[in-house]
RNA sequence: GCCCAAGUGGCGGAAUUGGUAUACGCGGUGGACUUAAAAUCCGCUUCCUUUACCGGAUUAUGGGUUCGAGUCCCAUCUUGGGCACCA
């Protein structure tokens, strides 16, 4: 070979690693070759799903910052589980069986193969005796059974009630994988349905859930997005009693303001508005009502001019004895606190709106402090209380909790703890899914499949496409149909799981993904669980929610030791096309990842392309030209190895300096500055010319980045892969240059020995000859400051 | 509307704790090699002034703290993201 062959190093070292299943991990591995201990770390991605487009460039980004940590760690002699896997359930496999008749089971393998030989070209440090597919009856099977654990502890159940349904893909979906009132996954408008689903019950876990995210090394962004989710509020839930007898319950986070409350709002939806209505009042209600009804919810969001009816009933406020009348309005919410406020106007801008709008009475209760500077009409802060009874002159953060405390002698209101988060919605109504283990008997009560009875395989069907009658294709299997339990003939539930189910547990499957005794063996988890660094760019809410309410539950049920999956989470930016748009076929400027390798760049200089383009957290743009670069500073690796003399030139210092450098970076995950650093430390050898060992530190270096170039240059110098370490020491040079400063700003460099830095005399001396210094300093100067560790001196005129 | 993040050359970006702004790469440009081109190698490349040195300006804008600010503080503008009638 007498230049760099990508092509062919890659092809050579990617057999050698399938024959020798060279990154195969074990729990007993547990020492180094010379007997000191192996730390474990457990790296993944967020699992594909491997489309009918193969591998993608945004893949490749995600599967190599996973690998470079892998192979670092490796290097570092650590224990390293890297495993991967598939996330194959969901609608275009589905589609696609309805369009051309081909099997979702067929096309999936189908597609499995073909990202497991595109990922394989990566060169990706996996092990490959690991990989799991959901879709696997021996994987499903373990999700039907953690549904199973879910519905034994009353996590698991069902109820009739409106859900989001999409037209589009017949199917209900859930609050998460609504975004802006339309379908997460085909962009049609979504519409409530009253339907009969499965949920489970993560509202359980709510307060736990928010509590857990401040321990946690995740990026803000993230952190955020679950806590505004989660969406706690502290408040109170107040009855009051109506002129006949009926009790209307509200949510309030400021019951310090109930004397101020002058009406009540219900949602349109409220059980109650049919008892409250009068007869003089009934036509009007009810037009408006189905007013409501006939406009979407994002005609309703869109729309903030408030409107509204009187029911033409009142309450009694129990605060004041005052009369209040009941109104219905669509900015009342049936699903969240009670679907029913208290109306505040003075002190709260949506009822002052309303109250404006429909001549209600203001009552102001909170006193704007005098040296507030809000203007608003209405004013939401705080403040001392007036016209509050015994109550007023208490500052109106302090009298939340004596007013709840009153309330509650009285037997009228109790403090109350409200989430925006909801149930999750787990029932689809689709072929291509996890079915949900259960049976109805005649009555329709529903009964768990007993656990020896698992997996639920999906059956085979003719015709994919769900009727209208909101079943699934399941439902046309009628034999299949059909089970009997404990001697009682019963039929199936035709949904099946979300496909969030699936991918809230595999993280753990991996440590054991053969097991068929259990879903995963508690001595491998307990070993290499959680997850150490996780890596994804998408999902922030569901499946990072998800994850962690699973985790929880199946630690309290003594399945895992630890309460939260993930300890490090990499949140990964998109790479976009050339012209910085979201590469899209339809606009024909996706960039194929294997053409890139086919071409002659091979797969190093993909990755390590993919590494530099700029911070990992960071969405980037696609740059033809940049690649070229790369290629060139791999070749010029391969030349200082292959065909370049030793010398015996003075770089202990840069070598050390580079050592340091790519070390750090990695561990703060700064993957682009690490390869910069690569660059310069060879574009000094190539200047200075380099010994064998700054060849040897280069291979090493390389290989988290280009492992095959990596592996073809240790062979060939004879020396392992052992992560190499600096010595501080030898990160000095014999002379250091000092900058010199008049007021701040840079008027000379000096070149002091190393033995002088420490003297500030001589070093002012010095600086204090230079003549440029002295066209600026005129003499002595009135100060000095001097840093050796920054090796600046800054003089001040 | 509310909350958060970010603004650095022609471009992607670097500067880890307040201490040499513009590392590294692309692009551009000059040279070597070559009959020629490609490839490769060696320079230059923030802007203004200058043959050059020296000098001046510059991290969105305007102020402030400091011997010293891309980094800290205040205000303004712009972009991106999240939430959005959640009582």
């Amino acid at each position: 070979m007498d230049k760099y062959d990508p092509i062919e190093i890659e092809q050579k070292w990617q057999k050698r690693w399938e024959e020798e299943e060279a990154f195969k991990a074990s729990e007993d591995n547990l020492k180094t070759a010379d007997g000191r201990p192996r730390a474990k770390v457990y790296l993944a991605e967020m699992f594909p799903y491997p489309s009918g487009a193969g591998l993608h460039v945004g893949h490749v980004r995600n599967f190599t910052i996973v690998d470079c940590l892998a192979r670092f760690y490796r290097q570092q002699e650590m224990n390293v589980l890297r495993p991967f896997g598939y996330d194959t359930f969901g609608l275009p496999a589905e589609n696609y069986a309805i369009k051309t008749g081909i099997s979702p089971q067929s096309a999936t393998e189908t597609n499995i193969n073909n990202f497991r030989k595109q990922a394989k070209r990566l060169g990706l440090a996996i092990d490959w005796s690991r990989e799991i597919n959901t879709s696997d009856p021996e994987y499903y099977r373990w999700t039907q059974w953690c549904f199973l654990q879910l519905y034994k502890k009353g996590l698991a159940y069902r109820k009739e009630s409106e859900q989001w349904w999409c037209p589009v893909d017949q199917t209900v979906l859930a609050n998460e994988q609504v975004e802006g009132g339309k379908c997460w996954r085909c962009g049609s408008e979504v519409e409530k349905k009253k339907m009969k689903q499965w949920f489970f019950k993560i509202t359980d876990y709510a307060d736990e859930l928010l509590n857990d995210i401040d321990s946690l090394d995740w990026p803000e962004k993230i952190k955020t997005m679950q806590r505004n989710w989660i969406g706690r509020s502290e408040g109170a839930e107040i009855e009051f009693e109506t002129e006949n007898n009926l009790k209307v319950k509200v949510f309030t986070t400021r019951p310090d303001t109930i004397f101020g409350a002058t009406f009540l709002v219900l949602a349109p939806e409220h059980p109650l508005v049919a008892e409250l209505v009068t007869d003089d009042t009934r036509a009007k209600v009810e037009s408006y009502i189905k007013e409501t009804q006939k406009k979407s919810d994002i005609e309703r969001q869109e729309n903030k001019e408030k409107t509204g009816v009187f029911t033409g009933s009142y309450a009694i406020n129990p605060a004041t004895g005052e009369k209040m009348p009941i109104w219905i309005a669509d900015y009342v919410l049936i699903g969240y606190g009670e679907g029913a406020i208290m109306a505040v106007p003075a002190h709260d801008d949506r009822d002052f709106e309303f109250a404006e709008k429909f001549d209600l009475p203001i009552k102001t209760v909170v006193e704007k402090p005098e040296d507030s500077d809000d203007d608003e009409k209405c004013y939401r802060g705080e403040g001392k209380l007036v016209n509050s009874g015994q109550f007023d002159g208490i500052d109106s953060y302090d009298a939340r909790e004596q007013v709840v405390a009153w309330l509650e002698e009285q037997g009228v209101g109790k403090g109350k703890v409200t989430y925006k988060m909801r149930d999750w919605l787990i029932s689809r109504q689709r072929y291509w899914g996890c079915p949900i283990p259960i049976a109805y008997d005649k009555n329709g009560d529903p009964h768990p499949i007993p656990e020896d009875q698992l997996p639920v395989m999906i059956p085979e069907v003719e015709d994919y496409k769900p009727d209208n009658s909101g079943r699934s294709a399941l439902a046309k299997a009628k034999d299949w149909l059909k089970v009997t339990i404990d001697g009682e003939e019963m039929t199936r539930e035709t949904d099946t799981l979300d496909g969030y189910a699936c991918s809230s547990w595999y993280l753990w499957r991996y440590v054991s993904p053969h097991d068929d005794k259990a879903a995963w063996a508690p001595e491998a988890i307990k070993y290499w669980a959680p997850t150490d660094v996780y890596v994804g760019g998408d999902h922030a809410v569901a499946h990072l929610l998800y994850i962690r309410f699973w985790c929880k539950f199946f630690a309290d049920e003594g399945y895992l030791p630890f309460r939260e999956p993930v300890k490090t989470l990499l949140y990964n930016g998109y790479i976009n096309a050339p012209d910085g748009k979201k590469m899209s076929k339809s606009k024909g400027n996706v960039v194929d990842p294997l053409d890139v390798i086919n071409s002659g760049y091979g797969a190093d200089t993909l990755r390590t392309y993919e590494m530099f383009i700029g911070p990992y957290e960071q969405d980037a743009s696609w740059d033809t030209n940049s690649i070229g670069g790369v290629y060139r500073f791999l070749n010029r690796c391969w030349n200082l190895c292959f065909k370049t003399d030793y010398t015996s030139a003075k770089t202990t210092a840069i070598r050390h300096k580079t050592i340091k450098r790519v070390t750090e970076d990695f561990y703060r995950h700064s993957f682009n500055t690490a390869v910069a650093a690569l660059m310069e430390y060879v574009n000094e050898l190539y200047k200075l010319g380099a010994s064998q060992e700054d060849v040897v530190i280069l291979a090493k270096l390389l290989g988290p980045f280009a492992p095959h170039l990596s592996a073809e240059m240790l062979e060939h110098l004879g020396v392992d892969e052992v992560w190499p370490t600096w010595n501080e020491a030898e990160l000095q040079e014999d002379e250091v240059e000092i900058i010199v400063q008049v007021n701040g700003k840079l008027r000379a460099r000096l070149k002091v020995p190393v033995s002088d830095l420490e003297d500030q005399a001589k070093v002012e001396a010095l600086a204090l000859k230079n003549e440029n210094v002295q066209n600026f300093v005129k003499g002595t100067p009135k100060k000095t400051i001097y840093v050796p560790k920054a090796k600046l001196l800054n003089l001040v005129a």
